[in-house]
DNA sequence: AAGATGATTAGGTATTCTCCTAATTAAACG
DNA sequence: CGTTTAATTAGGAGAATACCTAATCATCTT
């Protein structure tokens, strides 16, 4: 059911926080570390929490790595709820086959 | 950000089981604990940390207490993945103010 | 190469979580 | 009432989590 990975990487305010603020696109991880009142290697915890359940990407440039969201587990993450609210075998339109 | 009780909810396989097993309607606490290998207090805690979080109701009925999804919150947690995804001041309809 | 900067890894501590067994509450029933 | 059945609450052990400081790695600049 879904990825155990991602729940468990959800169930943390600071990280929700950060998904937040990659909504508008990617940041730095000094970026990002700055918007909490928590220390850097604490925050870098929470980015590769993040990393593991595939919440986000990363990508270096130089001496910065720069953080992306990764839309697709959120999706998941949706489509798991509405099973849970009834869209299920009801014109599912996602797989045919 | 939504409610942190639920999203800690949720970071249980057991609990995300438990919800799935009410989708088609309420269940007894001692049918849905059948279904786990676990003993019935740990089951009773599951349920406890669901009803805290809202996800389920429970009503008791003599000597049973049933439990019911509450979907409710379910929503604003789909709520909260859509915005992640970008679905942000596009006719939200949510709150003028 | 040395120094500065951005970020992660290592190690440790305090708290929270998940599960168990034992004890308790609540209701049904003889 | 005493017993059985359904479920919860109490208490505790062991694992996982979320922080911190110190140390390391990677890159750029001089």
């Amino acid at each position: 059911m879904g990825n155990n990975r991602a729940f468990k990487a959800l169930a943390d305010p600071t990280r929700r926080s950060i998904l937040d603020l990659l909504r508008h696109g990617e940041k730095t991880a000094g970026e990002l570390a700055k918007c909490f009142d928590m220390t850097k290697p604490s925050m870098s915890h929470h980015f590769s929490v993040l990393k593991e359940a595939d919440l986000i990407t990363s990508r270096r440039d130089g001496q910065q790595i720069w953080y992306e969201l990764n839309t697709t587990v959120v999706q998941d993450l949706v489509a798991w709820a509405m099973h849970l609210m009834g869209d299920d075998k009801r014109k599912s339109g996602g797989k045919p086959a």
